[in-house]
RNA sequence: GGAGGCUUCGCCUAGUCUGGUCUAUGGCGCCGCACUGCUAAUGCGGUUUGGGGUAACCCCCCAUCCCGGGUUCAAAUCCCGGAGCCUCCGCCA
């Protein structure tokens, strides 16, 4: 959410921003009108209100002619604060659901476009030379079935598509890189959680998702509920409607959970193994910082994502998303995309995002700073979203005998395994 | 699923039956000042949040007693609806 204090003393910058999302610049003009209404009318309503209030303290102690006459002044008066409420009440109404509507304001380093106009910001590692060890990279359900590891056509059966049963060594894989990425979130810091996956309305609309993103989002008719599609939104909401300290930030957690999404609009992308699917399992890391330190926190995060896949051994890129794919909680975002060599070409295994004080705002999630209360920011990163890692791993640490080569982070949660073998089947 | 209870300005709490003097009581915590040979004790003062007025401060105005609606000249208080939390019973990993 935008503030509104700053939008009537900056509205080109939200106009621009708008427009660089490709997103309705009108909007802004709609948000001005209604909120010049709000204050007119909110200041009439105060100045009867406080005429009100003085006749109801005379009116207990008037008698007689006296007292009639104050009742009838009072009867009218009552009339009028009745219709300012009114009016003040709609035109608050009509702006607050406005304000719901505007995106984030982009940052200004952004590069401008859609999803293709992002520009690489660095590139980490060697990619293995497949060819010149003799190997043709073969897909991560080719391996993931040779391994035993993936069954996504009993998943079918079960529940229908994009779905997977993970077994055996791809279960043990799974726990694997969640104890990993807890273990390094833990020594860097972050409280580590275990978050609900089923939030009220409140929280997903709080944290930006019923925007856009809504079709996207698994909705609970019944009892009013979402289930969520990163535990970004229940560790958000954590700190719903308080107030925090300025010396307690940054406040960082490192949030456990299922992830659920529909994935509608993606019909036909990616329908192969458990690259995309409607459940997966995340560690995201989440930072509640002053909004002078965003900038800053955004590259920490960052920092920690490369490390994580640099752990790994994964080669990958770090793009800046462009204005028009950053979703509307985001000012600024990057992805890290890791090379899958069975696709011969980058693809998304983290984002990290500045949210500023959009979600804040939104939460009600703010600071005390020198007995000032003021909105704070949130930022969000991707630690390890487990299936498209394991896809990762699977692909690009896979060797010429149809094993695959285990990184040493993850020795210590498989047993010590160095590889990951084919099973008689 | 059934029954009952609760929700007041950080936490606890008075007030609700009997509407106005509630500008919401008191305690704890916190902040400031005073005092004492010392970070303790004591005393005094301050301490909800949001919006608006103001260049900003001081200050002033309005709202805010879980939320919404109603009754009334007037609602923390009365009426209706809703939400959340808790306890017990039932069921359950």
């Amino acid at each position: 959410m935008i503030d509104l204090r700053q939008l009537r003393e900056n509205p080109d910058l939200v106009r621009a921003s708008q427009r660089a999302r490709g997103e309705d610049v009108d909007l802004v003009d709609r948000l001005l009108a209604a909120d010049e209404r709000r204050r007119s009318s909110g200041s009439r309503f105060d100045e009867l209100r406080a005429e009100q209030k003085r006749l109801g303290k005379l009116i207990p102690r008037a008698e007689g002619d006296e007292k009639a006459e104050l009742l009838a002044r009072a009867g009218t008066l009552s009339a009028d604060v009745k219709t300012a409420d009114a009016e003040r009440d709609e035109a608050t109404a009509e702006a607050d659901a406005l304000l719901l509507q505007l995106s984030n304001v982009v940052h200004p380093a952004v590069p401008v476009g859609g999803e293709d106009d992002y520009t690489v910001r660095e590139t980490v590692g060697e990619i293995r030379d497949f060819a010149a060890e003799g190997i043709t990279p073969r897909d991560h359900m080719d391996l993931g079935q040779a391994l035993g590891a993936i069954d996504t056509e009993r998943a079918a059966k079960v529940s229908g598509s994009r779905f997977a049963y993970l077994r055996g060594q791809g279960a043990l894989l799974e726990l694997a890189l969640v104890n990993a990425a807890i273990a390094q979130a833990t020594a860097a810091g972050f409280v580590p959680m275990v978050t609900p996956a089923l939030v009220r309305p409140r929280a997903m609309e709080g944290t930006g998702f019923l925007g856009q993103a809504a079709q996207d989002v698994y909705r609970l008719e019944q009892d009013d509920a979402y289930l969520v599609g990163t535990s970004e939104v229940p560790l958000a909401a954590y700190h719903m409607d308080e107030i925090i300290e300025a010396d307690q930030l940054p406040l960082r957690y490192a949030g456990l959970s299922p992830c659920y999404r529909r994935e509608a609009g993606s019909y036909g992308k990616d329908t192969k193994g458990i690259f995309r699917v409607h459940q997966f399992t995340k560690v995201e890391m989440f930072s509640f910082v002053t909004p002078e330190e965003a900038e800053d926190e955004l590259e920490r995060l960052l920092d920690w994502e490369k490390q994580w896949l640099t752990s790994l051994e994964l080669p990958f890129r770090v793009i800046d998303v462009a204005s028009g794919d950053l979703g509307a909680s985001a000012s600024r975002k990057y992805d890290c995309e890791a090379w899958f060599p069975a696709q011969g070409r980058y693809r998304e295994l983290t984002s990290t995002s500045n949210c500023t004080e959009f979600q804040a705002r939104r939460l009600q999630v703010r600071m005390r700073e020198g007995g000032r209360t003021r909105p704070l920011a949130t930022l969000n990163g991707t630690l390890c979203a487990v299936s498209r890692t394991i896809v990762a791993l699977l692909e690009y640490h896979q060797q010429a005998d149809g094993s695959v080569h285990v990184p040493q982070v993850l020795r210590p949660y498989l047993g010590g395994r160095e590889r990951l073998e084919p099973v008689a089947r």
